[in-house]
DNA sequence: TTTATGACGTA
DNA sequence: CGTACGTCATAAAC
């Protein structure tokens, strides 16, 4: 059904909204930061919904102004006895404000008038330009708007909203929509308040408003109506005449806008999907949906750039040369394709832009010699600068070809992170959006040439928004100094791999098999048959169910199963089980990181991670697929996939090297705590020295448990410990944990001191610092919610403590590295596990690397303490810890 | 098939 | 009611 004249979408955003609201529970829908988004997913995925199904040329979302309508000017208790909205609901209208506001569809209000009302008045206007028009509400009163033109999409608990026509009013309650409100008027309605005529329902209101054509008719002839239910409905005239003046809907408020002010308009995309981030929806289904719904489309044409058109072809063989020489020195956007995902394999296509407006695209393996020479050169050459949008992925891929890459400047997922960290991701594909307002062309199918070209020029473009914004910050620095170089390093690491044992992991991967069997029969026989102990639900049915233990924390699913909570049913019951299963999870654990190492293991004998970069808030590195910064050490049989870690081919040992306390050495550093700094300064263990100061007693009269509690404490500091945290961690009481507490900072108060300078600090200018600037920002933490205000406080302490440590080791890996290659050593770095780094030692250079790793890790950064390194070699990285 | 959850390893 | 992560198996939703 096409109508020239077009289709009029008219939502009731407030039963939109409450529908949502109550559909999804709130708990499952929040961001990282707290805010609640149930309500904006719902009503998003909804207006999604109805825009791809209904392609109206026009839309609207009609809102109520607040409860004071002329409504309740004729009747105070319109309305009244509804529970009031919970505070989640009233702080997503606002979000559900900006979501329009960016998607440009008009958000209407008027005060005095419900959402209805506006829309009776848009609909009335719609009928008179020729236009189709479609409401869509969970309220049942816009049903007498309905005609042949006028559709009504009811929204109940199902999943598709039902279009009420004419016909469909009729088959439903035997009424024209005409008649509906003098029925609706009849009936009462309590969730409006209206009130009803005792012994009159639906039925009886039905059949009077058929018999007698309307209201009016009836109300005039209602002597004529017979029996028990005709004298009640005498007694009730004035009840049902108030209720009709209410149920009527408006049809001439004054708005400021009319139906063809309301034509759909393209996304503010920049706004639209920032907001998404924000929002941290990242359902694919979802975000495509909305897209799709774009009248933009959402997508860039080919061959134009936010500013110019870009004038450039697929490369003929033999021009690059050519093209490369003309743009010397000129910044170079890059875009590739490679063969293979996760940032490998060679590159098969990639499309260069500048910004005068120039690209080129190719095919890399269609080069001709001489072009290849020339971009080989041109990649290597420091002089020619390069915009790119993941450096390490750009030295990895290249170094496939056998191509080194110098005189990267420019790195905007690197750009992006440094000035918002935290975010979901940082391929152009998310940032293009959010800053240029566009989205990048897929570059694939016929038109792939083009949509390199693009691309390449909107990685130039982006970087050309954010670096300004980076160096106003402070933070060029760190981008250039530390960033971008050791994402060549991370390229090289990854590429390089560490070396397994296969045969090794493969025996573990047995003998742990069987252990998990072992302890799954034995907790069989405990129970009388057998269940999966992987299953926390099986595993809460039969501890708590069949067993009869006792309950432990309540999570959402019942009863908590964790290792915490099966080593306190242990003491708690005579039953074997809780042992078995703690050893069951054990073993289970061990054996799924052997058979995930196993499955990553490459054809060369070496598991090849991958360190991300731009994923961590606070500036540290991950590792992924496998991760290796999570191999068990705590353990004898989790050290034994330690000793599955040997060096390759051509290498004699492996070697770590690992700060002491780095984390409280920061702290000291940051607090200028003069006890903490004594304490480090003098050489004596340090949880000893400071247990001796708090305790008041002689370092030799400290026993294990005072060094313990100390050393808790102090870790604990740095995450935002409370005495209830720290009593819990302990086994204590929080009466014996407060005092601790207290002892602990009458004797370093500079500590407490510093940690409420940071998150002081941090709430009046948004962010904290590490000690190389990197900044976190944290806008929770002036929520008016005090659970999410307070895990921003914890975050904001932890952060310039974990974020400078960070800071710290990755200046070490950049010296250890360049101190390895000015020595002319074989040697190399392999991992690095946060505060500590793995290196492959070649035959005779143990000694040398030693000394020079430990110099270079103790001196990456002058710190107001000593920063200590251990240093191990060995056959085997277990071996070579220490 | 995809997504959410609980659990747990590391620093 | 302690920060930062990634991975897995299972269960639920689809």
């Amino acid at each position: 059904m096409n109508d020239p004249a077009g289709r009029l979408l008219l939502v009731d955003g407030h039963s939109l909204a409450y529908r949502a609201f109550y559909a999804l529970p709130v708990e499952n829908f929040s961001t990282t930061g707290g805010q609640p988004t149930n309500l904006v997913y719902g009503f998003a995925s909804m207006l999604a919904n109805a825009l791809r199904d209904e392609r109206p040329t026009h839309v609207a979302v009609a809102f109520d102004v607040s409860r004071q309508t002329f409504r309740t000017e004729l009747f105070p208790e319109y309305k009244a006895g509804r529970a009031r909205s919970p505070e989640e609901f009233g702080g997503q209208l606002k979000i559900l404000d900006d979501l329009l506001a960016a998607m440009r569809i008009p958000a209407l209000r008027a005060p005095g008038h419900e959402a209805d009302d506006i829309i009776a008045t848009l609909t009335e206007q719609a009928r008179g330009q020729g236009l189709e028009v479609l409401i869509l509400s969970g309220d049942r009163d816009v049903l007498q708007l309905v005609d042949e033109r006028v559709t009504v999409l009811y929204y109940t608990r199902a999943a598709e909203p039902a279009r009420c026509t004419p016909e469909r009013v009729a088959e439903r309650y035997g009424l024209t929509p005409r008649q509906y409100p003098d029925f609706a008027a009849l009936r009462g309605d309590p969730s409006d308040n209206l009130p009803s005529i005792p012994g009159i329902g639906e039925k009886t209101a039905a059949k009077w408003i058929r018999e007698y054509g309307s209201l009016a008719a009836l109300l005039d002839r209602a002597d004529e109506v017979p029996g028990k239910a005709g004298e009640r409905l005498r007694a009730a005239l004035d009840t049902v005449r108030l209720n009709r003046r209410l149920t009527e809907l408006v049809r001439d408020v004054d708005l400021p806008v009319g139906p063809q002010d309301l034509r759909r308009r393209p996304y503010d995309l920049a706004a639209f999907t920032a907001l998404l981030d924000d929002l941290e929806f990242r359902n694919p289904s979802l975000r495509e949906r909305l897209f799709a719904a774009d009248p933009g489309g959402g997508r860039d044409r080919d061959g134009e750039s936010p500013t110019v058109r870009i004038r450039g072809a697929e490369l003929t063989p033999g021009a690059l040369a050519g093209w490369l020489a003309a743009r010397a020195g000129a910044p170079v956007g890059i875009a590739t394709v490679h063969e293979w995902a996760r940032g490998t394999g060679r590159v098969a296509r990639m499309g260069l832009a500048t910004g005068d407006g120039h690209a080129t695209a190719f095919e890399t393996g269609r080069l001709t010699g001489a072009d290849e020479r020339a971009l080989a050169g041109w990649l290597a050459d420091p002089a020619a600068p390069k915009v790119v949008e993941d450096a390490k992925a750009v030295h990895r891929v290249f170094a496939e070809h056998g191509w080194r890459v110098a005189g990267i400047a420019e790195d905007t997922s690197m750009l992006a992170y440094l000035l918002r960290p935290g975010l979901a991701a940082y391929a152009l594909d998310d940032l293009a959006g959010r800053y240029l307002g566009r989205r990048p062309p897929v570059a694939e199918g016929p038109q792939w040439a083009s949509a390199l070209m693009v691309r390449a020029r909107m990685v130039l473009d982006l970087a050309g928004l954010l670096a300004p914004r980076l160096e106003a910050t402070g933070m060029g620095g760190l981008l250039r100094t530390v960033e971008l170089p050791l994402a060549g390093l991370l390229a090289r690491m990854e590429r390089t791999g560490v070396r397994v044992d296969r045969r090794m992991l493969g025996e573990l991967e047995a003998r742990f098999a069987a252990g998990m069997a072992e302890a799954a029969e034995k907790a069989a026989r405990i129970v009388g048959h057998p269940f999966n102990p992987g299953s926390t639900k099986q595993l809460q049915r039969v501890l708590f169910e069949e067993l009869g233990l006792p309950p432990t924390k309540r999570i959402k699913s019942g009863y908590s199963t964790d290792a915490d909570a099966l080593a306190w049913l242990a003491t708690r019951t005579d039953s074997p089980m809780p042992r078995v299963l703690l050893r069951h999870r054990d073993i289970a654990r061990l054996h799924m990181t052997v058979a995930g190492l196993i499955r990553e293991l490459g054809d060369d004998g070496r598991l090849h991670t991958s360190f991300q970069q731009t994923v961590a808030a606070t500036g540290r590195l991950t590792s992924t697929e496998p991760n290796l910064q999570v191999i068990p050490i705590r353990t004898a049989e989790g050290r034994r996939i330690r000793r599955a870690f040997v060096p390759g081919e051509g290498y004699a040992e492996l070697l770590t090297a690992d700060y002491s306390q780095l984390e409280l050495r920061v702290m000291a550093h940051l607090s200028r705590d003069p006890m903490l700094l004594e304490a480090f300064s003098s050489g004596e263990d340090l949880h000893t020295t400071m247990a001796a100061q708090v305790f008041g007693v002689a370092p030799a009269a400290v026993d294990a448990g005072m060094r313990r509690r100390i050393k808790a404490m102090s870790y604990g500091l740095a995450y935002g410990l409370s005495a209830f945290g720290l009593a819990k961690q302990l086994g204590i009481p929080v009466e014996e944990a407060g005092p601790l507490m207290d002892a602990y900072f009458a004797r370093f108060g500079g500590v407490r001191d510093y940690l409420d300078g940071v998150v002081e600090e941090a709430r009046r200018t948004g962010y904290t610092e590490t000690i190389l600037g990197r900044r976190r920002y944290l806008p929770a933490l002036t929520s008016d919610q005090r659970q999410r205000r307070q895990t921003a406080e914890r975050m904001a302490l932890n952060a310039p403590i974990q974020g400078s440590a960070a800071d710290i080791v990755k200046l070490a890996m950049l010296g250890v590295d360049a101190a390895l290659q000015e020595a002319g050593l074989r040697s190399r770095l392999l991992l690095q596990v946060h505060d500590e780094l793995v290196l492959e030692v070649a035959p005779g250079e143990r000694d040398a690397v030693a000394v020079l790793v430990r110099q270079r890790m103790s001196g990456a950064y002058p710190l107001a303490v000593p920063l200590e390194t251990s240093v191990g070699a060995g056959p085997d990285w277990d071996a070579a810890g220490h």
